[in-house]
DNA sequence: AAGAAAAATGTGCACGTGCACATTCATCAC
DNA sequence: GTGATGAATGTGCACGTGCACATTTTTCTT
């Protein structure tokens, strides 16, 4: 291994001038600098990672920026498992997080977040680097993008990409998803040709890309008609009846259902209220514990998976080999579209 | 952060003390080493990475056993290069590989590693971890079963499990993947109940695992034939012949063919050169180049998958941690069984 | 040419850990 | 009680780097 030492033997000068150089600190006479840099190239010195860290002692701070674990079925502990799980195989003890949860669905908790960081030119609660889930919508996110732009803040987005911004992003593209979804569709559909995608929850520029592609692909291989329905901003006994209503017009008709996001428990419900007498295949999205369930149980056929806790893992190991090692932040990370069956639903659980 | 020098000055003994305990060196007092541990776990203390390594400066040999990269249709690129991000992404400088390639139709190949290793009472020559695919027959399994044993070599099997052994396994449940086959043979399939397994290649534990499941779960939910076919031991043309003859007899009668291993693409050669009129789905087994070539087509209708890369990926992590932690080397990592089609293909390849 | 200012170079300590060696303490035989 | 023995505990250095400060050399001013 080669060191700052043996550079400055083979260079004839001390360690100080070999750090100057190394640093670009100035205050090196031209020609000195000359030898310090060729013994640098001609004994390819590569600085020692360890003794860096150790001897800078620098502690980073890492914002953690993701809805409340609890929210959505409990998803978005799944990247955050992932996330925990980097940093302590990294253990480098030089790295310190801090969590923000927010509401996804009371965007002020989002903003409140942006104006502490960025609003009150709070230098000193600045982190070093942010990991986020920017589900909120694009007003929102764009004023995260621009405070992320001005403090040239190192960022990483998972699960979904942040609008107006180039920062790299981990996930899966929407539109894999959709076609794989028409494929199982197919596959499983007995009687008709027509199908439906249900749209639940918050208007989210991930789920329409999904259903968009969906239906796209559907006319491809099929040539049936796609129902596309979609029911926003609502909870309570009051939003399951009008989703029972939405299903009631299309029972007799579709020959399978894609549920774009987590919420497949609610349409497997609806259409149990509405005494559906044939099995309509249903295909949902994400791993949540009653979702797996319903998968054992056969009341729903298949889940779609994009590796939510690898999302995490691999998002959180880039942001520190860069913080850390200086590794560059550019391209994105896509996770694979993962099909989930009843037979193999085990083997992603533990995941 | 937490460091020695807090935990000593808390439970009120010195460094060395602290050092011991945490190393396990022995000779220290039950009631010295109960606080030094009480200290450890009221402050929660990690170990700094970067000093450690550059304290001990230890160079860790590693082996990695494996077949030859480009057998088997080029599969062991797949761990190998999981294996090589792992090292790199730990970019510890303190690790060193030390790769055996063998050839798992001549074990002879293999044997000698073991020989090279084991018999030569060559302490000098001995790594101090070894990651192997123990592709090979039960025989020579054994041998390196009990260098190891002999040696008390800490060790970690991928991809199959090594017989007689109990060190720690990374790979797939064969079970599971027979299960899935057989469920998606089901799914696509459209006349007749019959179906079959082709098992080609060598005699090999994990693969009858694979058909014995299908066939299993086959007649549990759909009750038909399962014609099981196997050629072992041979290649070139004549192979192919005799593949097809065997072919010939079920041609017009089942309804889907799973592949227990990579050769699917056999399989499709054999039916075309039968002349087949109507599909026949095929599920094969593992990504490679020509079988994701052959899923683009059409021509294989579904690819089982078992994340070859993160296989070699988890395995060098877990002996690494091992080694330079000194984290338990126990429980098995168990691959979940991927489904691919020609829609999510795509994003499997990069991986 | 002498002294001050500026530029260039050198020195020494700290970071947290592992390990070899030094020291202290308790135990027991005589 | 006095060595002798061994167990228990403490001390000090090394690893490679960054950075503050000390020292030397050069340049400028009058």
């Amino acid at each position: 291994m080669i060191t700052v030492k043996d550079i400055a033997r083979h260079a004839g000068v001390s360690l100080g001038t070999v750090d100057r150089v190394l640093h670009n600190r100035g205050k090196v006479a031209p020609d000195t600098e000359a030898r310090v840099r060729e013994a640098i190239q001609n004994l390819s010195y590569t600085p020692n990672v360890h003794a860096r860290n150790l001897s800078h002692g620098k502690v980073f701070v890492i914002d953690v920026l993701i809805p409340h674990l609890e929210s959505d079925g409990g998803y978005w502990h799944e990247p955050y498992r992932g996330m925990e799980r980097a940093f302590s195989r990294l253990n480098m003890s030089n790295l310190e997080l801090r969590t923000s949860f927010f509401n996804r669905y009371d965007e002020q908790s989002f903003l409140d977040y942006v104006n502490a960081r960025c609003r009150a030119n709070d230098e000193h609660g600045m982190p070093d680097g942010l990991l986020l889930a920017p589900v909120v919508s694009p007003d929102a996110q764009r004023l995260l993008a621009e405070c992320i732009a001005t403090y040239s803040l190192p960022s990483i987005s998972f699960d979904s990409r942040l609008e107006d911004s180039q920062i790299p992003f981990v996930g899966q593209d929407p539109k894999q998803g959709g076609h794989v979804a028409a494929r199982l569709a197919k596959l499983m559909k007995d009687t008709g040709t027509s199908v439906a995608t249900v749209t639940l929850g918050r208007v989210d520029p991930h789920l329409r890309a999904r259903a968009e592609a969906f239906r796209e692909y559907w006319q491809e291989i099929s040539s049936g008609t796609v129902h596309e329905l979609s029911l926003l901003d609502g909870s309570g006994p009051d939003y399951e009846k009008e989703l029972a209503g939405l299903l009631r017009e299309i029972r007799d008709e579709v020959g399978a259902v894609f549920v774009t996001n987590a919420s497949a428990d609610l349409v497997v419900g609806a259409f149990e209220s509405l005494d559906v007498r044939r099995h309509i295949p249903i295909i949902g999205y994400d791993i949540l514990p009653q979702n797996a369930n319903l998968l054992r149980d056969g009341r729903i056929d298949a889940i779609i998976s994009q590796r939510p806790q690898t999302q995490g893992y691999e998002a959180a190991h880039m942001l520190t080999q860069h913080l850390v090692f200086g590794e560059p932040l550019d391209s994105d990370i896509l996770m694979p579209v993962e099909i989930v069956l009843p037979e193999n639903v085990d083997s992603f659980q533990s995941e």
